[in-house]
RNA sequence: GUCCCGGUAGCUCAGCUGGAUAGAGCAACGCCCUUCUAAGGCGUCGGUCGGGGGUUCGAAUCCCUCCCGGGACGCCA
């Protein structure tokens, strides 16, 4: 059985219409111009309607609504379950549905359990999506939660909707950073054990690094000063990046976020990885010295000015490994890569596509998501962050102070696009006012009701025993439908990236089952009606459940 | 100055590959617990979709222009 009820029925509609503007003499088949069948906003409009007319009528030089009528005539409506069909405003067709063709929906769902939603949209095609990525430097911030949550989020959509997903972490753990941190690391250290000093100018000023500072103070003394000084920074250096790497694994981990890769720019040096790159843009040709440094010409791939590659000192840019490791990927034969940055890297995207078309590369096989700021609320007001004092909110606190769900869900809710408003005494509350609550409690009410149902003995059978003609109250047949729905929702999102989508549609699920179960008793004295009402439940507990999950987001059994 | 994102109800935001009377939550106000969880339901109030042009049968949506807010514009990473 195909999942996806509806779409069937869309396109049994759909063609049903097609069928009736050729034979109305319209258009020629081939030439039909693309129409939309869409469930109207307004249910007083029917339950789907079309402009096809509209959009025939330049074709058929006619105006819309005697288009319309021509369609009518000519339409077969009883091969697509429509019940009834109207001409309405500017030469829309409202069609009215035999509802009953709702009813499979329960059994598809039922059927398909925690993979119910799942589509065939992506035909299994290679998507490698990178995100995160936070220098192995601090503690994970704000910024980073977004950009997992996110991040998470799209690939568990790309892969519920049919994509092969490769989930990866770059890590950069070469470069100035690292060095700032180790020097960061030895200030703190020698600060523990009484010595006068200077935390250098770009240093970390976070608490991580003062405990790792005390910790080795207490486990090592004073030992580590005595340590030839290469040695000694190659040990602050080798320790930092591990305790830094450590604990952005335990958030992430925490976070319920996993990789599948986490790529390490030290490999790309020592893989000769860098220096190939280096040598192949130089073979395309679009590569100079100015200046006693080496430059790369991106303005004619549309960016704003050349790049450095190799500085004048003879080292490299951050740009210059960062190329690499994009080759590198388009060389993983991914059909689609997608990045996810933070907004402040906004500007370093034209870059590093010129470079991956001066290579040869298809630019368009990589998208980079600018996942915007948020801005931490607190009390009503914004709260200031410092790097210098390292005072910054982190991920950690984030996750003590309101909980990995809270913070999931809001930052699943909205788009990418949009500045993010995090309220922290909404997310902290457990009110009304709070929507994650709302969803879950949809979830955990309903899982009441099969275990109410357990107790009077009147357990849920089985789909196939199920006699659906039971069902019948139309915000019974709105549930349904919104059920239905769940497949197109996923493909909808996967398509546009947009995870934020799907919070949208299990509000709106939650939503509607909160109304019916206010309106309607499901357990009652008719023992088929019951049965036809928890198996319609079920359904919506499964959509709700697998959504959340998409999201990262529990879906609690009682509350 | 150039580039990116945003500007929709008092607040936070959906809607943006063009469709009918622009939606939701919160806030405000008023109802509903003898009934499967009131973390719930029902209702009222609330809009020149930043301004102005244009394209179209039709524009919050597309194009141009201006204004406002945020961010980015290193031989830093």
């Amino acid at each position: 059985m195909n999942a996806n009820v509806l779409e069937n029925m869309y396109e049994q509609v759909k063609a049903a219409i097609a069928d009736a503007a050729v034979s109305a003499g319209l258009a020629a088949r081939e030439e039909l111009p693309a129409f939309v069948l869409e469930v109207p906003k307004d249910k007083t409009h029917g339950d789907l309607a079309t402009n096809a007319a509209m959009q025939l009528t330049k074709l058929a030089k006619k105006n819309p609504r005697q288009i319309a009528e021509a369609i009518l005539a000519n339409l077969d409506t009883k091969k697509a379950s429509i019940q009834s069909a109207e001409i309405a405003g500017p030469g829309f067709i409202n069609f009215r549905m035999d509802n009953s063709y709702l009813y499979p929906v329960v059994g598809a769902a039922l059927q398909a359990g925690g993979d119910y939603g799942r589509t065939a949209e992506g035909g299994g095609k290679r998507v490698q999506v990178e995100f995160v990525s936070a220098n192995p430097t601090g503690s994970l911030h704000l910024g980073h939660a977004r950009g997992a949550a996110v991040g998470d989020a799209l690939c568990n959509v790309l892969d519920f909707a049919g994509y092969d997903v490769t989930r990866e972490y770059y890590i950069n753990d070469a470069g100035k950073q690292v060095e700032n941190l180790a020097v960061s690391i030895e200030a703190r250290y020698r600060q523990e054990l009484g010595q006068e000093a200077d935390m250098p100018e770009d240093g970390y000023y976070g608490e991580d690094i003062i405990g790792f500072a005390k910790l080795l103070a207490e486990q090592e003394g004073d030992k580590l000063l005595k340590l030839p000084e290469q040695e000694r920074f190659a040990f602050f250096r080798q320790y930092g990046l591990e305790r830094e790497l450590d604990k952005i694994k335990r958030d992430l981990a925490r976070f319920r976020v996993g990789f599948d890769v986490w790529y390490s720019e030290t490999s790309l040096y020592e893989s000769g990885q860098v220096e190939e790159g280096l040598k192949a843009l130089k073979a395309s040709g679009h590569v100079y010295e100015e200046e006693g440094a080496t430059w790369l010409s991106t303005m004619p791939f549309g960016d704003d000015k050349n790049r450095v590659l190799v500085k004048n000192d003879g080292s490299y840019t951050y740009l210059t490994p960062d190329i690499a490791y994009h080759r590198d990927k388009y060389s993983r034969g991914f059909d689609q890569m997608i990045n996810i940055w933070g907004a402040d890297h906004h500007g370093y995207i034209p870059r590093v596509k010129a470079a991956m078309e001066a290579l040869g590369n298809d630019p368009n096989k990589l998208t980079v998501l600018i996942a915007q700021m948020v801005s931490l609320f607190q009390n009503g007001e914004k709260m200031k962050m410092s790097k210098r004092t390292g005072k910054a909110v982190t991920m950690e606190d984030l996750m003590d102070e309101v909980g990995v769900d809270a913070i999931r869900y809001f930052f699943s809710m909205r788009s990418m696009d949009s500045h993010l408003d995090f309220d922290m005494d909404l997310a902290i509350s457990t009110s009304n006012e709070n929507p994650v609550f709302y969803v879950q409690y949809a979830h955990a009410r309903i899982c009441s009701i099969f275990r109410q149902a357990e107790e009077q003995g009147l357990p849920f059978k089985s789909v196939e025993a199920i006699d659906f003609s039971k069902l019948t109250a139309e915000p019974e047949f709105d549930l349904l439908r919104k059920i239905g729905e769940l497949p197109q929702e996923v493909s909808e999102a996967a398509a546009q990236y947009a995870p934020h989508r799907l919070i949208r549609y299990v509000y709106e699920l939650a939503s509607q089952f909160h109304s019916y179960y206010r309106a309607e008793r499901v357990i009652t004295e008719d023992a088929e009606q019951t049965q036809a009402r928890l198996a319609l439940l079920g359904a919506v507990k499964l959509s709700i459940a697998n959504v959340l999950r998409l999201v990262g987001v529990s879906a609690p059994e009682r509350m």
